[in-house]
DNA sequence: TTGGCGTTTAACAAAAATGTTAAACATAAT
DNA sequence: ATTATGTTTAACATTTTTGTTAAACGCCAA
C-alpha cells in the first residue's frame, strides 16, 4: 500500500466493469472507460499499461467473483431443496447487477479461445450428482443433470441479458422490471423444483 | 441484376452473419470478414461503401429473420399447445444455427440506442393474450404471462449463447452437445407446457 | 473479339484507438 | 515547508482499422 491512499486503480476497473457487465457496452474504448471513471486517460496507462492488461484483469476479477458466488452456494451445508432457494437468490442479485458478465466471459472466450481450469468442473461435478440424486428420490423431475443446471442458469440469466429487448417490447419500465425480475425467484423455484 | 451475377455481395453478408451471428464474434473487422469470405477487403467498400453500412444491413435482416419466423409462429393457426410445440422445433433450429444473433441485436441496441417497432409488439401480445386464455382454461401453470414468455426463450435461447462454457463445463464434444440440444425441445415443451 | 463487370493489387489517405513522454499541478503526509 | 504521490495537460508516436483511388487482370456475354 502506498503512502497516500486513493483507490482510483479500484475505480477504474469498477468502471470497466459497470460499462462492460451492467451497461452490455462491449466495444467500449479505454477514452469511454476514462471518460465514465471521470479521469484522465493517461491514468489507465499509468495504473496498467495497456487496454489489454486492464482488460484482462477485469475479465480475471469477473471470473474469480463469479467462483467464488458458486462456489459459496455450492458448498454451503443445506438440503438441496434450500440449497437450490439460496443459488437462486444469491444468483438472481447477481445477473441482477451485472447482466452482461458472463456474456463478457463468452465473447472473450469466443475471441481468445481461452480454457476453463479443472478445478471448477469438478464443484460443478458434485453439484450434478446431488441432482441425480434428488431426481432417485423423486423430488424433482427426471432428466439429464446437465439440462437440468442449463434450465436452471437459463431462467435466470437470460431475461436480463434481453433487458433492453424486453422493457421495449413488453412497454415497462424500470420499477416493474425489477419487481419481474424479483418475482422471478419464486417462479423459477417452482419450474425447476418439481 | 446484373448481366454478370456473381452473388458475392450476399455472400458477404451471409459470412458476416456467420462471423457475428455463429461464432460469437462480436469485435470482428472488416478485414476478418473478407478473410472469411475468402475476398479482398476493397471489395466490402466496393459493395457496401463502408463498414457501418454493411453492419446496419446485416442486423436489419437479422432482425427480419427473426420477425419472419417469429411471424411464421405467432400466426399459424394451430392450438395453443401444438403452436407452442412448433415455436420451440422452429425457434430452436434457429438458435442452434446463430446462437449469438439476438445477442448481436442487444449490444448493437446498447451501443446506439435504437428502438423496437410498434408493429411486433402487437403481434406478440395477441400471443400474451393466447397464454392469458390457456392459463384461465387451466391448461398452463397461472402466472405473469410474460414470465411465460421469458421463461420459453430463456429455456431455448440461453444454452446455445453459452455453448462454448457448457461444452467445456460438461466435458461434452459437439456430436453430444447437439443431441443434447435436441433433446431440449421436448424437455422445454415439458416443463412450460406441465 | 471486345467491352463491361467482378475482382484483385498496390499504394495511400484518413480516422480511430492506443501508447509514450515530459512537464506542471495539487495536495496529503512527513 | 518540503516531498513524494496522484493526477492532469499537452504534444506526439504508433498501431489498427477503415476508406479511397487507379490500374490491371480474367472472363463471360453480347
Amino acid at each position: 500500500m502506498s503512502q497516500r491512499d486513493t483507490n482510483t486503480e479500484q475505480h477504474i476497473k469498477d468502471t470497466a466493469k459497470r460499462i462492460f457487465f451492467s451497461e452490455g457496452k462491449l466495444h467500449a474504448t479505454t477514452q469511454d472507460i476514462a471518460d465514465a471513471a471521470g479521469v484522465n486517460r493517461t491514468l489507465l496507462n499509468y495504473y496498467f499499461r495497456s487496454r489489454d492488461i486492464l482488460f484482462e484483469q477485469v475479465a480475471t476479477e469477473a471470473r474469480a467473483e463469479m467462483s467464488a458466488v458458486m462456489d459459496f452456494v455450492f458448498t454451503a451445508k443445506l438440503e438441496f431443496k434450500d440449497k437450490i432457494e439460496q443459488m437462486i437468490d444469491v444468483f438472481m442479485d447477481q445477473v441482477m447487477k451485472f447482466p452482461y458478465r458472463e456474456m463478457y466471459v463468452v465473447t472473450e472466450l469466443n475471441r481468445t479461445e481461452k480454457i476453463i481450469p479443472e478445478e471448477k468442473k469438478t464443484r460443478l461435478k458434485s453439484f450434478l450428482k446431488e441432482i441425480s440424486e434428488e431426481m432417485e428420490k423423486g423430488k424433482i423431475k427426471k432428466m439429464d443433470p446437465r439440462q437440468f443446471c442449463m434450465n436452471l442458469f437459463a431462467l435466470m440469466a437470460y431475461p436480463l441479458i434481453t433487458n433492453c429487448i424486453n422493457k421495449s417490447l413488453y412497454n415497462i419500465g424500470d420499477a416493474e422490471y425489477l419487481k419481474l425480475m424479483k418475482d422471478r425467484k419464486q417462479l423459477i423455484f417452482e419450474m425447476v423444483y418439481q
